[in-house]
DNA sequence: AGAACATATCGACAATTGTCAATATGTTCT
DNA sequence: AGAACATATTGACAATTGTCGATATGTTCT
C-alpha cells in the first residue's frame, strides 16, 4: 500500500525522485514485473541500505507501492504519481502543442 | 538557440532539472510567454546570478531555448527536452495503462 | 530457541546543489 | 568615452543527497 496516496505531493518531489540513475533503473525494472528488494539488489550495483533509501524516496513521491508479504517486501509501480508527473508536463508544455 | 539540441541528453538530467521549485516556476512562466532574464527576476525571489545558474541547467537539459537579442536574452520553452521527458514517462508506465 | 534471511534505520562522510556577492563581459544610450 | 543596464562567471558557503557499514527489527525455517 502506498503511504502517500492521500497526501498532497509536491510535484518537484516527484521529479527529484526521477532525477537519479539508480532510481530510474529501479523503475524500469518494476515496469516489467513486481519485484522484492533482494531481487532488485541482484540487478543493481548498490548496497542494501542504499536501496532501502531509494525505495523510500520513490514511495514518498508516490511512484511505487510496497506490499509486505512475509519477510519480503514486494514493490510495484503506483499509477497516481506517474499520472501527476505526466499531467504536470502536459500543463507546462501545452503551448508547445503536445502530440 | 539551444546549445543542447544536437547533444545526447541524459534523461536523468532532464528530471533533475525539473526537480527544483524555482525552475518549475520559471518553466510555468515561460509557458505563458517568452521572457528575458530581467523579467523572470521580477517574478522570482532569487538573485541574478542564481537565475543565470538555473537557466543554464534548464538549457543544458534541453528544456529551454535562449535567444540573445541586443542586451537581452529571451528564453522560451524547447520542445525536444519535453518530448523526451514525456516519452520516458510513457515508456516506464506502459504497464499501468496510460490514458 | 537459534540460525538464516529480508528490510529498515542510524551515523558518518564525500559529492552535489542552490544560493549569494563580487566581478567580468557585452550592449545601448547619451 | 562614459553611464546604465542585462547577463555570465567566479569563488565561497551551507544545505541536501547518495553512499556505505553497522546495527536493529521482524520473518521463516530447522
Amino acid at each position: 500500500m502506498s503511504i502517500s496516496d492521500n497526501k498532497e505531493i509536491e510535484i518537484s518531489k516527484i521529479f527529484k525522485a526521477l532525477g537519479d540513475e539508480n532510481r530510474l533503473c529501479i523503475l524500469r525494472l518494476l515496469n516489467k514485473e513486481e519485484l522484492c528488494g533482494c531481487q532488485l539488489l541482484d540487478e543493481l550495483e548498490i548496497g542494501q541500505s542504499t536501496l532501502s533509501h531509494h525505495m523510500k524516496i520513490l514511495e514518498e513521491a508516490g511512484l511505487i507501492n510496497s506490499n509486505k508479504v512475509g519477510k519480503w517486501c514486494k514493490y510495484s509501480l503506483n499509477k497516481s504519481g506517474w499520472q501527476r508527473a505526466k499531467s504536470e508536463i502536459m500543463k507546462i508544455t501545452k503551448c508547445l502543442g503536445d502530440e
